[in-house]
Order: C-alpha cells, then sequence, then structure tokens
RNA sequence: GGCCUCAUAGUUCAACGGAUAGAAUAGAAGUUUCCUAAACUUUAGAUCCAAGUUCGAUUCUUGGUGAGGCUACCA
C-alpha cells in the first residue's frame, strides 16, 4: 500500500471522528516547490460535506495524521492546503523497493485481450515524407506504451496499394520509364515510383491545359483528358487481373516496399503483421453484402449501397458504388473484420491517422457498432494534427515535403557536427562514432516530434534546425551517458549492495525530489496508455533529467565520503538512468553510453 | 451554411477545476583546480475577447474573433 492509500483512509477516518461524515474520495497533490511539503490534501472540496473553516478543518485532520501516521512527519496548512511532510525514512524504504525491481515501471502481468496498433500506412506511389514520420513515431510509441501497461499488442499496418493513384504512376513509368529500376537508376525503389507520380501529374496537367485552350470547361478537360482514361482502363484491368499489369503492378509495389523497409529501419519502427488493401476490399465487399440483408444498409435506386446516421447526428454514407465497386470505407471494414479473425484475441484496436480523417473513423466504427461486432466499443482513432511548413500544407505531388530519408540524414549530420567540435570521442572508431551520431540525431528528431500533444498541429520549419540544447532529445541523453560514466567508475570503488541500516542515511532534498518522481513513473505510463500520449512520458522523462542535473551539480556522488551514502547515491543515479532508458524507449529512442 | 480541432512569454512546448500559470529557446549576468559545461545558477517576459457555473477557471458552458480540417460514387 503506497502512502497516499494509507493517507486517503486515515483521512476518511480523522473526518468521520472529527465530524460524522463519509466522504467519498479525498483529492491529493503534490505539494508546489513553493511551499513546505512532499504531499497536499485539499480541502475545500470537504467543504461540501463538512461545514467550517477550511484552515480550522486543515489542522484537526492533519493532528490527527500525525498522531496515527508513522510516516507523516510534520504538516503545515495555508488557506486550504494541508501539506504534509513525509518522513525521509518512507523515501528510503520506498527507494529501496524501486532499487531492487528489475525493469522498474513496466507492468509484468498481463491483461486479458489483445490491442492492434495500427500506423504509417502509406500510399505506394510516394516516399515517406515528415507527416509519415510523425505518424509512425506515435503509432510506434503508443504501442510500445500499450504494452508497458500491461496489454498485448499487435502493431499492424494497412498497405493502401490499390487504386487509380497507382496506376497513375504505373503508367507514367510505361510511357516515360524507358525500363528504368531502382538497379538502373540508383535510386531507392519509393523514390523511383514516387518520381513517376509527379511526372503522371505533371504531363496530366498539361494536357489538361491543352484542352481547355481548345475550348472545353476545366472539368471537362479534367475529365476527358487522355492520360486519365488510360490510367482508368488500367485500373479496369487490374480488377480483371490481365496479367501484364497485374505483373507490372508486383514489380513496382516490391521496388516501393524496398524503399519502406529500408526508412522503417533507419527509424526503428517495425511491424507484427501487414495488411494489404487489395487483399481485404472484396471481404468488405462481402460484409456490406451481408449488412444489406440484415438491414444496417440500404440500396439506393442507381444500384449504390448506403447507411443512414442521421440519428446518430451525421449524414448518409456511401459503402458501395451504384457499379458495385468498393470505397474507401468498405476496405476498411473488411480490414478490420480479417485482424479479428486472424487474432481471435483482439478486443480493441487503434487507428494511428490524422485529423483530416476524425469523420471518416467516426463513421467506420459507428457502422461496425450497428453491424454488431462485440469488439466495435473499443476502437480508438488516435488522431493527430499535420505537419505543416510555412509555406502551407505538405504536397507530394507538387514536391513540397520533407523527405523522411533526407530529414533523417540531415539531423545525422548535425549530430555529427556537434560532436566532432566538443571532442569528447576522440578514442571511438569511425563506426561508433557514427552510430552514436545517428542516435543523437534521431533521438533530437523524435522527442521533437513526440514532446508535443499529439492532437496539435506542429509547424516544422526546415531553415530552423531542431535543437540539441534544452528541452531535447540530446539533453536526456546526455544526462543518461553522464550517469553511465559514473557508473563505470563506480563498480571500482563501492559494493553496490543496499545496505539495510537505512537510517543512517541522512536524505538531501534533491534525492528526495528524486524519489518522488521515481515513484510517480509507473502511474506516468499508465496514464500516458489511458491517454495514448507519449508526450506525458516525454515530459515525466524531461523533468527526471532536469532534477538529476540539478542534483548532479549540487551533490557529489563518488566525492562522498560515508560510505553508505555513496552506496546509496550511485544506486541512485542508476534507477534514474535505468528509468531514463526505460522511459526513452517508450518513445523509440535510444540511449548512449557516452556522447 | 453545418460539423470537428486548436488558440498560453518574441518563439517552441507544459499545467487530474486548485496555491504566486511551469520549462526551453532567444536576451541580460554568472559557474570549470572537483563525478562529461550537449550541464548548472540568477534575471526579465504570457493565459485571444466577453459573459456564465464554482469557495476557486488556462481548464467546464454559451457567444464572439483568429488558424486549420471535414462536409466526394477520391484515398
Amino acid at each position: 500500500m503506497n502512502i497516499e492509500q494509507v493517507l486517503t483512509s486515515k483521512v476518511k477516518e480523522a473526518v468521520k471522528d472529527l465530524y460524522e461524515v463519509e466522504l467519498p474520495s479525498v483529492e491529493f497533490q503534490p505539494t508546489r516547490k513553493d511551499f513546505e511539503g512532499d504531499i497536499t490534501v485539499v480541502i475545500f472540496p470537504m467543504l461540501r460535506f463538512v461545514k467550517g473553516n477550511p484552515e480550522k478543518i486543515g489542522e484537526a485532520i492533519g493532528a490527527h495524521l500525525l498522531k496515527v501516521v508513522a510516516d507523516v512527519a510534520q504538516f503545515n496548512v495555508i488557506k486550504g492546503f494541508l501539506n504534509i511532510i513525509i518522513s525521509n525514512s518512507y523515501y528510503l524504504e520506498a527507494f529501496a523497493e524501486i532499487s531492487s525491481t528489475e525493469n522498474y515501471g513496466i507492468r509484468r502481468e498481463k491483461e486479458k485481450g489483445a490491442v492492434m496498433v495500427e500506423y504509417s500506412s502509406p500510399n505506394t506511389n510516394k516516399p515517406l515524407h515528415l507527416g509519415h514520420i510523425r505518424n509512425n513515431l506515435l503509432g510506434y510509441s503508443v504501442a510500445e506504451i500499450l504494452k508497458a501497461s500491461g496489454k498485448k499488442v499487435y502493431k499492424t499496418q494497412i498497405i493502401n496499394d490499390r487504386g487509380i493513384h497507382i496506376c497513375k504512376s504505373m503508367l507514367a513509368w510505361k510511357l516515360f520509364g524507358d525500363g528504368e529500376t531502382p538497379t538502373s537508376s540508383g535510386l531507392k525503389g519509393d523514390k523511383l515510383v514516387g518520381n513517376y507520380y509527379v511526372a503522371f501529374d505533371k504531363a496530366y496537367k498539361k494536357e489538361v491545359g491543352q484542352l481547355i485552350s481548345e475550348g472545353r470547361t476545366r472539368e471537362e478537360a479534367e475529365q476527358q483528358a487522355p492520360l486519365l482514361q488510360e490510367a482508368q482502363e488500367m485500373l479496369r484491368q487490374w480488377e480483371a487481373g490481365e496479367p501484364e499489369v497485374v505483373s507490372l503492378w508486383k514489380t513496382m509495389n516490391a521496388w516501393v516496399y524496398q524503399g519502406f523497409k529500408e526508412t522503417y529501419f533507419n527509424l526503428g519502427v517495425d511491424f507484427d503483421q501487414l495488411y494489404y488493401e487489395s487483399n481485404t476490399y472484396l471481404l468488405g465487399k462481402d460484409v456490406v453484402e451481408d449488412g444489406l440483408k440484415s438491414g444496417v444498409f440500404f440500396r439506393k435506386d442507381d444500384g449504390s449501397v448506403w447507411i443512414d446516421l442521421t440519428d446518430e447526428g451525421l449524414d448518409e454514407k456511401i459503402v458501395l458504388r451504384s457499379d458495385g465497386t468498393a470505397v474507401y470505407i468498405t476496405q476498411d471494414i473488411g480490414t478490420a473484420i480479417q485482424r479479428v479473425r486472424d487474432f481471435p484475441d483482439i478486443n480493441g484496436m487503434v487507428y494511428t491517422v490524422g485529423n483530416e480523417q476524425d469523420y471518416h473513423f467516426k463513421v467506420l466504427f459507428l457502422i461496425l457498432k450497428k453491424l454488431g461486432y462485440s469488439w466495435a466499443s473499443h476502437l480508438y482513432h488516435l488522431s493527430y494534427g499535420m505537419v505543416d511548413l510555412p509555406s502551407g500544407k505538405m504536397k507530394s505531388r507538387e514536391g513540397t515535403v520533407v523527405d523522411a530519408d533526407d530529414l533523417i540524414a540531415e539531423m545525422t549530420q548535425t549530430a555529427a557536427s556537434i560532436s566532432r567540435e566538443l571532442g569528447k570521442l576522440d578514442d571511438y572508431s569511425e563506426e561508433e562514432k557514427e552510430a552514436l551520431y545517428k542516435i543523437i540525431g534521431l533521438g533530437a528528431l523524435k522527442y521533437y516530434i513526440l514532446k508535443v500533444d499529439p492532437k496539435k498541429r506542429i509547424l516544422f520549419d526546415p531553415e530552423e534546425s531542431v535543437d540539441f540544447q534544452g528541452n531535447t532529445g540530446p539533453f536526456i541523453q546526455y544526462t543518461y551517458a553522464r550517469i553511465q560514466s559514473i557508473l563505470r567508475k563506480a563498480t571500482e570503488i563501492v559494493d553496490l549492495k543496499i545496505n539495510n541500516n537505512k537510517q543512517n542515511i541522512s536524505l538531501h532534498a534533491k534525492e528526495k525530489e528524486l524519489i518522488k518522481l521515481l515513484l510517480a513513473f509507473p502511474d506516468t505510463i499508465s496514464l500516458a496508455a489511458a491517454q495514448y500520449s507519449p508526450a506525458l512520458i516525454a515530459n515525466y522523462t524531461y523533468d527526471l533529467v532536469k532534477e538529476f542535473n540539478s542534483f548532479y551539480q549540487q551533490v557529489s556522488i563518488l566525492g562522498e565520503e560515508d560510505e553508505q551514502t555513496k552506496t546509496f547515491r550511485v544506486l541512485l543515479s542508476a534507477k534514474v538512468a535505468e528509468v531514463i532508458k526505460t522511459g526513452f524507449s517508450l518513445l523509440g529512442i535510444q540511449v548512449p553510453e557516452r556522447m
């Protein structure tokens, strides 16, 4: 039982004794820095049940606690706040327990059921850009956080590998490609295919312009442009299984997948299971047919199939075109159901997709619920804000994107130049240095993106590079490296066994703060999981590191003369380092031994 | 038009309805005979506007203002 639970019951007891009232709950908060105390009981909410002056009530409760709870050392009351000072021995004991816990903060016992986390989900006609980076980092991190909070997690993505847009790059390659391949051009496969997607758009716009100058309206021109009609024909051939088209489709997709694989590897994300839209859209169509029979959907005169969501405050939504072909949401229905078939223990799913699709997911979840799937009430759209550039939205077709591979390389470069300037690693080999630069560069990028609340949009200015100082990834990595340095030296000096005779240690204020922060780690993970927010982990880690650096500056660890105190400080530092490492691993960020 | 998000120091981010709104960065001023100065210490600087609910509002409600998004037989 932790101290808060003890205090809750004792406060309730006090109120019952003093005022003969049962309190439903007691409100705590960490005592603010400007006041003396460790934990604060807020008296105000009690005023609804107990009439009287909050200060007097606080005094009375405080006196009671002092008497009955051994770990309450002192208290003071300011306005309606009862500040409690907890004894050092409580914190020393709490630390002893934390210190001996392996993988502190990670929940061991697994909950029943599993969650599938979908993220990335790219189109196969354009390379990944900064927007995908945010998506990947968020999805990966939320998956790791859910795991740490005791859930079984499957990471997945849906690969958008069919449709007219894919045919556009295929067509452009056929017309202008002259047999170019990744090998012949030296380009990454996704980059190569992306180029043809852009080439299509360019040629198409030219045709449209031509038609307009010949007297067509823009609308007519856009529909009648020969290139578009050819692409549409290609899509029909693909759906009909025309071998030549299918073979080209396979070849070009394979190029893209190889390119994505490299980017994912560099980014440090992975997947347990992949889904391809080309495999699931047919199931979606079947499900719609079934739902039509059971009355969930209805058919309009022209043959198109709809669902009426006006009761839910939404509109009617089409689920099947009049020609019987699938729309976007059809395949999403199919994919969701396929996933539960493949992994029957799934009882929830998280979709990491930008906030422009808020409406789409609202509709999707409602449809699945109406179709009667029990897991449909545990679906969550992890919606995040767009990453915009000062010039506006990123558009692949117009080439105004910050490419993922380029950005990663650039961050690594920056890390390298800062590191060289500091020159602390002269005895590292070139490979070791390169690996380190990557850890630091990626750390800066990932932290920069993940520390922001997912809902907020990010304005990314490529001119102003991502910081390496202050509230940044490298700042936290640096602290970790510093502690490792201490630990390397400490193993020769101190015997790393915690002494039972803890009472002899006097606890420095900074040490107490550090222990309090360590105690908050498991709850932080739970909260981050409940809110699907890596930002909470990032903020927590930052607070911990900030506090440690301050401690490091004020207190000598290895220079301490008292053996017990020295041992305690080394162990405390080691645990702080471990929590930094764990916290950062939940963000998908590595920590270096030196930097 | 309808619906959905967001709005906090010059800038980038925090704050279960709680105390004097925290950090970082940019600015000013300091700290290396001592465990890594990518660090630490000090300093100045902000809740879009208006009403309401509350003992108490950055947080909840309503109405404005501003930014972005959705409202396709595109994905």
